[in-house]
DNA sequence: CCAAGAGCTGAGAAGTCGCTGAGTCGGCGT
DNA sequence: ACGCCGACTCAGCGACTTCTCAGCTCTTGG
């Protein structure tokens, strides 16, 4: 569950501990995303308004790391357009501020019941696709065995196709916020995906944009 | 929230905090831009009227570094030429002081919920595109490589298309406030721009405004 | 019609960026 | 303990960018 409020966190972490469930509680948008990426949880209670990381930074963040836990949103508003936008974003449902116990509870017992959503559509580009939920990598039907460096600069590389994302941005979401190496490393492993992914296939999927960064072509090169 | 009134700044900040926001101040442009820069926030609400980088500048800068976090504009001007100024420069929406507390507080939940997904507006003139987030100039559908300076000068001149500015003014903005070489680079890559742009389609984008500076055609010549 | 200033141009020097091959380090399985 | 593998560092080279410079052309005002 996370939860900023801690009169209300506390609250219904008792009701729910009370009605038989194990909860664990953090209190802001980084927290949860390190928690939920760390552990295998039934479900996931989130509020939309968080320190640091909001609710719907949080879920996006969540479903881009491969993490397919069921999430119930909670929100102050209650506009219809609030509702399909944590829809959108893959909530699995989705309660109003101030809610009824026993609702949760209810909603709560259905979501565990019906098991993890479905699965993160494969991501395509030409003839190569990457399937996160697998973490395989295919080209022209063809497995690609990557190292998990590797395969985390092509996944983002890919969630970004089409676009030129620059170095840091990648030592900033593969590598670590605050990497402080040589960014060096970001043009090795590119070499290295081009040797697995280009290479062997006469292709050239990985583009330099040379004093900007690098592209992954949308068609896959 | 970057808001130079000390006063103002102190009852927005608190509005804002009772409406469940953690506010974070700054109080010239220089601290806004090195701050955007360093922390992932939410939205940002940035007053025109600023010492050291105006509003407008800062904006401008936090485009150029590719920092797209939404920009709530505040000004003491009503003119309509102000605010489409603000869209054009990338902020996402604009209030005129005096403003109701409570439109300010909706204006920025609406900026969250439309969040990142949202890409900047492509910059068109005529036939001539320019999308800042993917870096990638097009003319007539026909996709245009620059070197990063080439670059920055065009999107420098689109987004102020139609306006006359001064190579002054381009030094100091695409180049560096405190550029200390011969200004005819300038001149230089104007010519660069318009021997990939212009030459080839038999057309002239940009026009030289003797004595005064250049000015990008708002219909793309 | 001329002179002066503003802008244009081509060439080249200096600097920067990205690529690459080799090599170090640490963890892990055997 | 050993060897292997993945992650990363490093240095040099080749290529591209950036910027300067000097001569040229065009425009404008007298």
């Amino acid at each position: 569950m996370v939860e900023d409020e801690v009169r209300l966190a506390d609250t219904v972490r008792r009701g729910l501990t009370d009605a038989g469930f194990v909860v664990e509680v953090v209190h802001n948008g980084e927290d949860a995303v390190w928690a939920a990426s760390e552990s295998a949880y039934d479900v996931i209670v989130l509020d939309i308004m968080l320190p640091k990381l909001n609710g719907y930074k949080v879920l996006e963040e969540l479903r881009r790391r491969g993490v397919w836990t069921p999430v119930l949103m909670l929100t102050a508003k209650d506009g219809e357009h609030d509702q399909t936008d944590a829809f959108d974003l893959g909530a699995d449902d989705y309660l109003t501020k101030p809610f009824s116990f026993l609702v949760l509870v209810a909603r709560l017992r259905a979501l565990i019941r019906r098991g993890g959503p479905e699965r993160p559509v494969v991501l395509m580009a030409g003839d190569l696709s990457l399937d996160p939920a697998r973490k395989r990598v295919e080209r022209a039907g063809q497995e690609i065995a990557l190292t998990p460096r590797e395969y985390g600069l092509l996944e983002f590389l890919m969630r970004h196709r089409g676009d030129t994302v620059t170095k840091t941005e990648i030592l900033e979401s593969v590598w670590d916020p605050a990497f402080d190496g040589d960014p060096n490393v970001v043009e090795v492993y590119v070499r290295y995906l081009r040797l697995k992914l280009d290479a062997p296939f006469n292709r050239h999927a990985i583009e330099t944009v040379r004093g900007m960064g690098y592209r992954l072509a949308a068609d896959g090169g």
